[in-house]
DNA sequence: CTACTCTGGGAAAGAGTTTTCCCAGCGGTG
DNA sequence: CACCGCTGGGAAAACTCTTTCCCAGAGTAG
């Protein structure tokens, strides 16, 4: 009988006005309702602990205070960083953030952005790199469409490759300012833990690395780019069979911190230190990682900042042009795990 | 004009079927459909493209497919962890998950439970230490009695202070489990870097570690025991405190891994080594932390699996009956940051 | 004093589903 | 063959809001 729950109906009853006039006072809309009638509703409202349903305005709107957010792994320190720019962003604005996890699969990303599309959510956020398979994109693009459609707008965290605005890491010039900062250090031959061959992100990261080395006059041997996850684990593995098969470089260049995490656990676990025998760069500057010993030199993201700019992007809902593209640069931070090489 | 989605209405005309039929069709209710019209109308929808409108049927089922997850702060380890755990358990059963973070301040606690009581969601999971504030937990308790009236289920990931499921670590044996190994370690006097003072995490480890202590004839010198912030860089602030004061202390526990992580980092910079002039030990054993030097010797909680734990409680919807507590234990993991002391 | 405009109030029509209720038709039973 | 129960289909009510549309009354200009 007691739904737990007071409906309009009920406080405009209660306050002895129509519906209508009701939803005015609560919502505040175009139309002025006098002070004395207001002042009834808001009693009333208050008195009888009136909490709207959010579905109703929806439906009734046709669009909700549903915020979006589709990431690979949440417990990822990358994703959880930019989660929390979106987060501050979306919460200051007092929207709901829903929180979608693709485990790096291309069917859950779209059954989260459909899902979102369902309930007719204001703006989607995507983190996370795009992977080289046009497919897939294209099917990502009809999703986003669609959601463009219905009055949704999109911005995506990563390679500018879909019909929405992006915030974009410049991977590929980071890249070569760190390998220009080795280089300069004194290194000349370079390991590369390369991660995934089918990911964008790792893959400027490698050719930004690879071409500033060019530019250097320098090689990069075929063998010492070795490809694996773009995890702790995925670095560890990598640097294993780097080091088994045996390598003459004196630097290591993990395109993205975790995996930099792991190649220096595993070159602690086979005897090496590091920078001594070989010297470890990252690649995101992660501030969890930030008390590794030795600390990580790596390339600098505002990862939460790049989360909040990308919500402001998706929020700005009066902008209707052609996609922007809002590109971040990446700071050197030169630290303990790389130094000149013996000799 | 193209309002970009179709309607459930649009279908039924397509097939030549009513919207009750088609209604039935899509979703399968309790009764049947020919399997001719049944097939009619699958194809209908699927040429249409049709995707339900969640707002209108969760107005029309007075029940969504949302689920709430509310923390402290997402980007702290801690918290992703147990999200990682709440979003795989969500996701398995279809449902979408809202992200809300208090930033530590009860009034957005509550405010997010009623955005997720005014979205009709199903359940919420709400993980982080309560406080001591007697009345902070009573308003809570109020927002979790009207969720619950509405037909929404909640569980906790902290202490048993609620009317709701919870899944609960049992942080004073942890801590008195931990202080046992330090004694038997050779370690005979301590400092501890308590955390807030009005968080029960934070005392309850503080306690069963001071009690261990006792039951071992050890005193824990008053000026041995400092409070600050849970985080990394309360953890280093508290033990520049503690050094500048002087300690005679062997062996420094801080009440969380990343308070220990900050210690160490606090420590290294005023030229002390771990664990040769101090050995340190955390709480939580958080995965991203495990390739700090040196390794921390900490209390396992599987966080992951609290997280599925106690998504798998508010998601049971059948139970109805006095609320369910799951202690869940923790285990010593003795790495390389203790050590017997010298002498 | 009429006519017109503005203001604020309420009735009612949506918004897109689910679900109840009614009914036709059919097969089985006595 | 009358009656009953069952099945499956459709009409319409219900869910809770927002917003359009209409109207009464007040104020103003000519």
């Amino acid at each position: 009988m007691d739904p737990g729950y007071v409906t309009l109906e009920q406080v405009a009853e209660h306050a002895g006005v129509s519906l209508a006039t009701a939803s005015r006072v609560i919502n505040g809309s175009t139309r002025q309702v006098s002070q004395r009638l207001r002042e009834k509703v808001e009693a009333s409202a208050h008195q009888l602990g009136y909490l709207a349903n959010a579905s109703a305005q929806t439906l009734a709107r046709n669009s909700s205070s549903l915020m979006g957010l589709v990431v690979h792994d949440i417990a990822d320190p990358y994703f959880s960083q930019i989660a929390a720019g979106v987060t501050r962003y979306a919460e200051e604005l007092g929207l709901v953030l829903v929180l979608g996890t693709t485990n790096r699969s291309p069917q859950e990303e779209t059954r989260i952005i459909s899902a979102l599309r369902a309930h007719r959510a204001k703006a989607i956020v995507i983190a996370g790199s795009r992977t080289t398979s046009e497919e897939t994109d294209a099917r990502l693009a009809k999703e986003i469409e669609a959601f463009a459609r219905q009055g949704g707008r999109v911005a995506l965290v990563s390679q500018a490759t879909l019909p929405a605005d992006t915030v974009s890491p410049d991977n590929r010039s980071g890249a070569a300012a760190l390998a220009r900062h080795l280089v300069d250090q004194g290194h000349r031959r370079f390991a590369i833990l390369a991660g995934p061959t089918n990911l964008r992100t790792a893959r400027e990261r490698l050719d930004g690395f690879h071409s500033a080395l060019s530019a250097a006059g320098l090689e990069l041997a075929h063998h010492n780019v070795v490809h694996g996850d773009f995890t702790r684990d995925g670095g560890y593995e990598s640097t294993q069979r780097l080091m088994t098969l045996g390598t003459d470089a004196t630097c290591l260049f993990a395109v993205n911190d975790v995996m930099a995490t792991g190649a220096i656990a595993a070159l602690r676990d086979m005897g090496k230190s590091v920078p001594e025998d070989l010297s470890v760069a990252g690649f995101d500057d992660i501030p969890t990682l930030r008390d590794l010993t030795p600390t990580l030199t790596t390339v600098r993201l505002p990862l939460e900042e790049m989360g909040e700019r990308a919500a402001a992007l998706a929020l700005d809902s009066e902008y209707r042009g052609e996609p922007r593209v809002i590109s971040v640069e990446g700071t050197i931070m030169s630290r303990a795990s790389t130094a000149s090489p013996k000799g």
